[in-house]
DNA sequence: CGGTATCCGCTCTGATACTG
DNA sequence: CAGTATCAGAGCGGATACCG
């Protein structure tokens, strides 16, 4: 095992915790959680799409985070990536079934959160008011 | 509204999507699925706890990190402060309706991230030692 | 205990330019 | 189209010191 951590007394728990500094699950998580990672699972949620279409659906990322964001998703087995060596060249990038695990629960929180916004910004307005 | 993207057809979609660069709710999320926001959110989700206690749970998160990503939560309405004016000061920490339902989504993705580790440490290392 | 203020390095990010 | 290389800067984040 490669837990830096605890002795795992073999228990019902998971033996990766997230909560503990050197667990190597919270990279993982950072990379699903990060800025760019988290848009970009959501994105390929729908079905596979080409460097170029992901960037565009993901509004705002550069090509330098795309592409780095991509390479450790399919580093961690998330992402898979289909090249077609024909010219011009086609890429293709879709969920893993870990990815598509990820996926689901990533847009089942992202879905929360939109839907939650009206509350987010009344709370935000009575916090600033309140320190005016 | 305070949308800066679509007119909003009305239909059945949410007013808010994450995906456009401008929309509020991309902040949001950030808040909760940043480095600290996701762990924070999830620390408390088994019940109230002091800053120190925080701060121990939360394996390797700084005070000024912790006070920062405290704040944001707050603001946002998800967290709720709660300031005993004894001595020493007692402060605790917990987690709001809105907060209890984004860190029940979060923990879900949590759970399944640490599941999936034996899965992604395996990806891994194929994917090394291909391009070694 | 529960923070805030300050300093400062280092990473992450975004433009820009270039390649196959 | 699908990237990589390079560079400058903004801000993240940690260490330290200090306050109520």
């Amino acid at each position: 095992m490669t837990t830096t951590q605890e002795p795992s007394a073999g228990l019902d728990e998971f033996p990766y915790n997230v909560f503990a500094k050197a667990c190597p699950s919270r990279g993982t998580l950072e990379h699903v959680t990060g800025r760019w990672g988290a848009l970009t699972l959501g994105a390929l949620y729908e079905g596979s799409l080409r460097f170029n279409e992901l960037r565009r659906r993901v509004d705002g990322v550069s090509e330098k985070m795309l592409s780095q964001t991509l390479h450790a998703l399919e580093r961690d087995g998330l992402v898979h990536r289909e090249a077609q060596p024909t010219n011009p060249p086609r890429v293709d990038y879709e969920l893993t079934p870990l990815g598509r695990g990820v996926a689901e629960r990533l847009l089942a929180l992202i879905h929360f959160v939109e839907g939650s916004m009206d509350g987010v910004l009344a709370a935000r307005e009575r916090y600033d008011s309140a320190r005016a």
